[in-house]
DNA sequence: ATATATTATTAGGCTCATCTAATTTATTTT
DNA sequence: AAAATAAATTAGATGAGCCTAATAATATAT
């Protein structure tokens, strides 16, 4: 059916796709999944005949529906996982990657809808990324990056954009946690740094760099 | 390190011995692995190499201490798997064995000691199999066949010998469950059938083939 | 103790997913 | 537009884990 190499070159085609738009180019899919270019070019040619992604030779690739719905699947299972191993085995939002990109490979429609009810049917995994349903459809995600908001604005802090794990440990390590309420209270043209009053209480200075990658609702 | 072919083996090598003592044929490899003998012949040749089992030539494999303790750590984690499917997700008990056979796989210490903390330091999965510790430790069973028991025994029943669905099956539809306590109320010697009393309720009569994989302690 | 039947091993090959080196195609730069 | 650079493809090979068919070793029966 189904192989493990097949669901990991789905998904890398899929997040690549869904970062830089277009077509997915073979070395750019040779550096995710850290093998040759050569050998991404024999297996896209393998799964194209399968239909799972249509292929322009020196192009590069696009998941097909039948091979997105794949994708799709297997990033439901990750963040399902991922959730499971935040809220019920007390794991932190920077140590569940590795493990869930093993357990997302596991193959059982029953299991994960126990799991998806034993969880409480969550809509975002720990990082703030939508689940999709169990049919491929996400919701609409209405968070923007915290550096598109304005001086004033008060929002609520939903996600991340970079799942690095430096980047997650930096915001542990500042106390900056997904739910907390963000206050703008001076932007700096010059440098793009914000200062923002987090959850009424203690203000903080952030870089371009963080302000990009923190995802933000507008709160009421 | 240890591939997905490899675990099979030696937790197959490590049943097959504890089922028929000795060194374990690759006849009955090929049967268990569903794969041919002249595959076992090689890959058992692979695996002596590595030092995880010895093998002699035409008698058969045994599992090294090394080889041994990969085998036990697979089956702690497929019993701990089982636990979670069964107390948590409210699977069946003949219902967990395929799903946790590709859990059991993932690799992460840390994920298993935190599951084992989540299910409570389970000792036993839910067919009443001993869970070993994360050293490859077992407690001693003091659990024996029903077959063995005589007429006036007291007696809880804590474990299956045979695992295939259709005996789990036929215990669930009759509505013997791990725990029950049992009362030996009479043995027929010519066929070893025996009259049993549940829970000082109901009144069975179970045959030869199921008190011999029935397993039970003495109570009290 | 020899013949028969069973079980195990060897020999040779296959597929999957990978590799390196060589070549071709596409994109930049001058 | 030609030259230089970068990216993609082809060709040929490898290791893991499996196969079938042929042979060898062991166990069983006469």
């Amino acid at each position: 059916m189904t192989s493990l190499a097949e669901e990991n070159y789905l998904k890398a085609i899929y997040k690549l796709h869904e970062k830089n738009g277009g077509m997915v180019s073979t070395s750019a899919l040779a550096e995710t999944l850290k093998v040759s270019a050569a050998s991404v070019t024999d297996f896209i040619k393998k799964i194209a005949v399968k239909k799972l992604v249509s292929y322009e030779k020196s192009k590069g690739v696009i998941l097909t529906e039948k091979g997105r719905l794949i994708a799709v699947n297997i990033i439901r299972k990750h963040r399902l996982w991922e959730v499971w191993l935040v809220n019920k085995l007390d794991f932190r939002w920077d140590e569940v990657h590795e493990i869930a990109e093993q357990l997302e490979h596991v193959i059982s429609d029953e299991l994960i809808a126990q799991l998806d009810k034993h969880l409480g049917y969550p809509t975002a995994d720990p990082h703030g990324d939508l689940i999709p349903d169990a049919k491929g459809h996400f919701a609409k995600s209405i968070s923007k990056p915290l550096l598109d908001c304005s001086k004033g604005d008060l929002v609520k802090f939903i996600g991340v954009a970079e799942h690095s794990n430096s980047f997650l440990q930096y915001l542990t390590k500042n106390n900056i946690n997904l739910g907390d309420e963000f206050l703008v209270t001076a932007i700096e043209e010059f440098d793009n740094t914000f200062q923002v009053k987090v959850n009424n209480k203690m203000q903080k200075h952030l870089s371009k760099e963080v302000v990009k990658n923190l995802l933000v609702v507008i709160n009421n």
